[in-house]
DNA sequence: AAACGAAATGTTATATTATAACGTTTTCAC
DNA sequence: GTGAAAACGTTATAATATAACATTTCGTTT
């Protein structure tokens, strides 16, 4: 993760994001409050995997006094509601690139930016679920990671 | 990761694992040191993913004055000669069943226990290539990680 | 053998990520 | 309104990993 590009997300998108996550949440009852919220657009905005403590320094900025706890309860509800996922091979939180669908995602990281692309995916899952079927074990929809090398990282990043 | 079960693997397998590997090193002209290899006797033994801190812990427990960067190195060239995977979903490391072989490897990782099973793999790692190829990704052989439930824990654990 | 440079290891300190524990406030059903 | 549950604030600490630099070991060259 040498050259980490900057990028962000267009504000439209960003307010497209969120307002599907409002009526998610709206339609399952679960309670998307103004914190949340708040840590659920810096993520979105950010438009790639970004760490707890980022995140956190970010609240700062814009005037919250919040402690590690308060953006990791968030990031963990968050994650229960399907709007993000947890890049474990990162240690970073990325938004869910199609919330609400019950996806099997396949997620793309790239070991030298550190963006990340989600995929829908139904062969790679496929073919999953039949090995862990086979030796027994049982697989929930939680997403795959894989790492790589980037489409732009490829080329000597322009 | 509640009850975790407590597994060795057989002397007889460690010393056929340490064996390969010392072929291996030999082959290659990697130098496997005594404290690389006290480390990687350490992780085969243990039969499952252990942590760097509890490798450490057995390190000063058989008398060796070490710190943290000891362990780190040692497994840092254990990753590179292909002898230990790194699953970071479970910040753990584990002993390769199969090192030597170029292999696309799939490890199934028990989110209750902590156990993974590695496997040798050709049809995920087809499909994940595919997809890959179709979105620009460039992806090494490095093992895919897949959380899950192990077949002794889908029961009530005996 | 002596000298040299590179690789490996020792050592200390610190960075990074995540959670435990407990008190206070807010929310919601009754 | 009242009580219970959920959310949030706050402090401290756990768990994982690396930076930086000194020392030792090793293989090679002279
Ligand atoms: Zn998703
Ligand atoms: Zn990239
Ligand atoms: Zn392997
Ligand atoms: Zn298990």
């Amino acid at each position: 993760m040498s050259g980490l590009r900057i990028k962000y997300l267009k504000p439209a998108l960003v307010a497209e994001h969120l307002a599907r996550a409002d009526a998610l949440c709206a339609a399952t009852g679960a309670r998307l409050t103004p914190l949340r919220r708040r840590v659920l657009e810096l993520v979105v905005r950010s438009g790639r995997p970004v760490g707890a403590y980022e995140l956190l320094d970010q609240m700062r900025a814009c005037g919250h006094k919040g402690a590690p706890p308060t953006v990791y309860r968030a990031l963990d509800f968050l994650q229960q509601q399907g709007l993000v996922h947890r890049i474990a091979m990162a240690n970073a939180y990325v938004a869910c690139s199609h919330p609400g669908c019950d996806h099997h995602a396949l997620i793309f990281v790239c070991t030298e930016c550190g963006n990340a692309l989600e995929l829908e995916e139904t062969q790679v899952k496929a073919s999953v679920a039949a090995r862990a079927e086979a030796v027994g074990f049982r697989v929930p929809g939680q997403p795959i990671e894989v790492a790589g090398t980037c489409p732009l990282c490829q080329e000597g990043r322009p």
